[in-house]
DNA sequence: CTGAAAGCGCTTACAG
DNA sequence: CTGAAAGCGCTTACAG
């Protein structure tokens, strides 16, 4: 045949003219082939391929009621542990058969109904979210159009969305016991923004009550700063000016925790005879810095696999998903280490 | 009216008669405004949000012949300057109103055809792919059925596909051209595999062109690792070992050079006293490791926005794209500097 | 300015 | 096992 019959878009009745079948047929030998007779599946298939057919996944989806398309509302991409999530969570998802729709919201859970809308609307058909969902609109949004969702990287015991995460809390909990066990008294945490976000929010309060319960209330301060490493940077400036008794700096991320690092290294400050730095994500990279960074790990990989599991189990047997609790684990290197006297 | 109206998804039927107009006129109202009268627009208005309308996509699509969805095919979303590149690119395209379809199709060219085609099977009107095409069934395809697409990361001049990126060739030779003037005679280009990978190749081309017609072919050598920042230190104790006259390593990426450089540290290896280091990609991390790295630029922003305004005009006002040079610059830091003698 | 009707490309009861 | 026909939810000539 002619190269022009590959030049436009091909549809079913196209395939059913060539092979000489009616259009059911060319519709069944691709979606239910046992109850075609078998030669003439292979003049549907040979016609088919011939002409580069493929569905039409608009027509589908419209007929079906199904797009196998599936959302993920992230921050950010420029954010290693996300970008590790959504690679997990697309590799697993197309190899299921579905697309995913990409969004990236911002990091306030406040300002997200409308992108999170946006994937609906244009054919999501379950989604994955970061964080607790704060927004009351997108909440009732999601119950009653039984959108199946589950929200990420923080461990939720009492929403009724499903999550598939870990506790922040006792994540942080764990690591500040560890760093007053470890002798010091003067601790400051660096803290990503916590509005509109309960995973920054859940340490930040751990470190609170971890630090209160230990009396030192007084001794121990919290600072806020936007995500960036040179605002790790900033921020360690800001500490050493102004608490220059502080012996350990906790950063809620390994991001601003390298950045606070860089920032010692300029400040003379020795790591960790002067000041213990700890970071939270366990990135690649903290191996690598000098010294190596006491952190958490945060299962990025797993979390992203197993939301794309839990979906697609929701959306094919209308299973409802149950949530999940991963565990963390404090992974002590040499960033950390006893105040010097 | 009843919470249950919300309960499931309405359709342009469901206003109408809530509104008391014809399917036709809300169709209108949302579409063309200015063709309705403005009370019975704002009418239907009410109508859809009191039923929380929203066009049902696929059908939309269906019709008008447009999904309003664009792909991207990327190697992984693990890797910074790609993550760095969707996410301009994705926030560039939902401004305009386009949903992305985000597909991750590993490092080799030669593998992109089946992940490619299911990206435009399933709706993607236009294409983003790293990288050089090189799968003659892929070129083919996208010609023929007139898929808008363009190439990112390496500029080609030679290509019927547009492209918008660098000159991988010209950034390297640049590079190379740097360390010899400084005076090194013995070095080693660690690179990413080259199969499939046109950016790679080009460097490890322009490495060897250099270093040849400065007389140092016999002196210099290309070891060939994949893309983890564990290979890049696995390269750097093999180039000890096998090279140990090696003044100057030269990493065809930042990951490749934060492995060599804390393999050096372990080997105790001063840089750039006892070997100089360069990377590729100019990573945010790339200032803050010690000490900071000579790189490339490589403007992954500015090639997501730019290939997502291209995309938007071809598919729009049927445009043709044309290819983008971006200039990189090479940026001295520290970890480069003359051999000791 | 508005409505009735056709048709986009599929899938699937319903007959045969 | 196969085909004719309806219908998914839209948009848009075509009439009025």
């Amino acid at each position: 045949m002619s190269d022009s019959s590959h030049r436009t878009k091909s549809t079913v009745s196209d395939v059913a003219v060539h092979a000489k079948v009616s259009v059911a047929t060319v519709s069944r030998s691709f979606n239910t082939p046992d109850v075609v007779r078998s030669d003439v599946r292979e003049r549907v298939f040979a016609a088919a391929k011939e002409l580069g057919y493929a569905p039409n996944a608009a027509a589908k989806a419209l007929r079906m009621a199904r797009t196998h398309i599936v959302g993920a509302a992230i921050p950010t991409l420029n954010y290693d542990i996300f970008a590790r999530l959504i690679n997990a969570y697309q590799m697993r998802l197309s190899q299921a058969g579905y697309m995913v729709f990409l969004m990236t919201v911002g990091w306030d859970s406040r300002d997200i109904y409308e992108p999170v809308r946006q994937l609906v609307d244009r054919g999501a058909e379950a989604l994955l979210i970061v964080g607790r969902i704060t927004d009351e609109r997108l909440h009732k949004f999601l119950i009653e159009r039984h959108i199946p969702t589950v929200t990420t990287y923080s461990y939720q015991s009492d929403s009724d969305i499903p999550s598939i995460g870990f506790d922040n809390y006792a994540a942080t909990q764990q690591l500040v016991e560890y760093v007053i066990g470890l002798g010091h008294r003067n601790i400051v945490m660096m803290s990503a923004a916590t509005v509109g976000n309960d995973r920054q929010a859940a340490r930040v309060r751990a470190f609170k009550d971890v630090t209160a319960s230990a009396g030192l209330k007084k001794s121990s301060h919290v600072i806020e700063r936007v995500h960036g490493i040179l605002d790790g940077a900033a921020a360690m400036r800001t500490i050493h000016a102004t608490y220059p008794e502080t012996t350990a700096v906790i950063c809620n991320s390994d991001v601003l925790a390298f950045g606070a690092l860089a920032e010692c290294r300029k400040l003379g400050l020795k790591i960790p005879g002067d000041v213990t730095i700890t970071g939270f994500d366990d990135q690649e990279m903290a191996t690598l810095v000098e010294p190596p960074l006491t952190t958490i790990t945060v299962p990025a990989f797993e979390m992203g696999e197993r939301a794309a599991d839990a979906l697609i189990h929701a959306v094919t047997s209308n299973r409802t998903i149950t949530s999940v609790r991963i565990e963390t684990s404090l992974i002590i290197r040499a960033s950390s280490g006893p105040p010097r006297s």
